[in-house]
DNA sequence: GTCTATACTGAGATAGAC
DNA sequence: GTCTATCTCAGTATAGAC
C-alpha cells in the first residue's frame, strides 16, 4: 500500500472521497490531505480535476468488470451470479446507509452538473446492464432479458436512495429478501416455459 | 405572477433552479438573474443560502399537502388514490428524464453535504410515506402498510434514477404498467383475506 | 517528483447610498 | 425595498525553486 505510485494514491483517495462527499464537494485540498501530499504536486500527475474524475471512472469500470468476472468465476448458474448482484445491497448496508449507491449517486451528480463525462458514469450502470441481461438470457428469459436487468438494477437503485434517506437497515433487508423472491420467480417462469 | 412578491419570486425560482442545477451548484446570481434583482437585495429577504432552502423545502411540503388533499377529494377509493402516486412518473416523464426526482436528488445532496437541512428535506418523502400507508391501511392492509408504502416510493425511485441515468421513456412506461399491476395484486390479496 | 508561493476566479456575505 | 461597491474566503490552476 505505502509503495503504492502517487499517482494511485490519488485515484484511490478520490474514490472514496467523491463517493462520501460528492465530485463537486470534494476539493484539491481534500485529496491532497488525505493521500498527504502538497496542491501543487498534483498538477504534475493530473491538469485538472475532470481528469481526475476520468481515472475515477476508469478505475472503478475496471473493478466492476474484475468483480463480475469473480462472480463467473465462482458461480456457474445464472440464478445464483444474479444472487450475488442483489447481495451487493446487503453486503453494502452500511456505506449505502451512509452515502448512497456510487454509481447512483455519481451519475446524478455529474447529470445535473451537464458534466461531460456524465455518459462514462452511466457506462458504469451499462456494465451491470448488459451483464445482467446476458445471465437473464442463461435463465431462458431470453425475450425481456435486458428489461429484466433494468428492472433489478431500478429496484436496487430505490432501495439505496431509501436506505440513505431514511437510513432505516430492516428496510434494506426487507427488500434484498423481496428481490431474492422476485428473481426465484423469474426462474419458475422460465421453468414452466421449457 | 408579475405582482408576486420579490421573496416568492425567491423562492419559486430557487425551487427551480434546485431542482434543474442541485442546490450547491446554484448561485445567488443564478437566482438573481432569474429573478432579475440584483445580488445585494438578496439579503434583504434572506440572511443565508441556507434560510432560501428553507423556504423551498416549507413550499414543497405545503405544495405536497395541497396535491395530496386533491387526491382525496377526486378519488373516494384508496385503490385510485394510490395510483395518482404512481402516475407522477408518466405525467412528469421529461421533467424526470432530465433532472431526476426532485425530492430524491435534493435528499441525497443534502445528505452527501451533511446539510443540517437534511431531515427536513427527507420529510417530504415522510410525507408521502404517511399518506400512503394511510390509503394502504383503507386497501385492508393495515399489517403491512407502511412496508408496502416504503417500498412503492422506493420503486419509483428506482424508476427516477435510472430514467435520468439513461434517458429512457419506454422504461417508465413499462415500470409505471408494473406498478399498477402490483397495486392491483395489492387490493386482491386484501379481497381474498376478507 | 515534490515543494512553496501566488495568480485568478466565483461564491457567499456586508455596508451603506438612494 | 433595491441598488452598487466591496470584503472574505475557498477552490482551481500556474510558476518556479529544490
Amino acid at each position: 500500500m505505502s509503495d503504492e505510485s502517487t499517482r494511485d494514491q490519488i485515484v484511490n483517495a478520490a474514490d472514496r472521497l467523491f463517493y462520501e462527499r460528492g465530485f463537486e464537494h470534494t476539493s484539491f485540498a481534500d485529496i491532497a490531505d488525505v493521500v498527504g501530499i502538497s496542491r501543487g504536486n498534483f498538477y504534475h500527475h493530473f491538469k485538472s480535476k475532470d481528469e481526475i474524475l476520468n481515472a475515477v471512472i476508469e478505475m472503478r469500470l475496471a473493478a466492476t468488470r474484475e468483480m463480475l468476472a469473480g462472480w463467473e468465476f465462482d458461480h456457474p448458474e445464472p440464478d445464483e451470479r444474479i444472487r450475488r448482484f442483489i447481495d451487493i445491497l446487503s453486503a453494502n448496508r452500511a456505506p449505502i446507509m451512509r452515502h448512497g449507491c456510487p454509481v447512483g449517486s455519481l451519475c446524478s451528480e455529474l447529470g445535473r452538473l451537464g458534466h461531460p463525462s456524465r455518459h462514462e458514469a452511466a457506462g458504469l450502470f451499462g456494465l451491470f446492464r448488459t451483464w445482467l441481461a446476458r445471465e437473464f438470457v442463461r435463465l431462458g428469459r431470453a425475450r425481456d432479458a435486458d428489461r429484466l436487468a433494468l428492472h433489478l438494477i431500478g429496484r436496487s437503485q430505490g432501495v439505496a436512495v431509501m436506505a440513505n434517506a431514511f437510513g432505516d437497515e430492516k428496510f434494506i433487508r426487507r427488500e434484498v429478501r423481496a428481490l431474492h423472491a422476485w428473481l426465484a420467480r423469474c426462474s419458475q417462469e422460465q421453468e414452466k416455459h421449457s
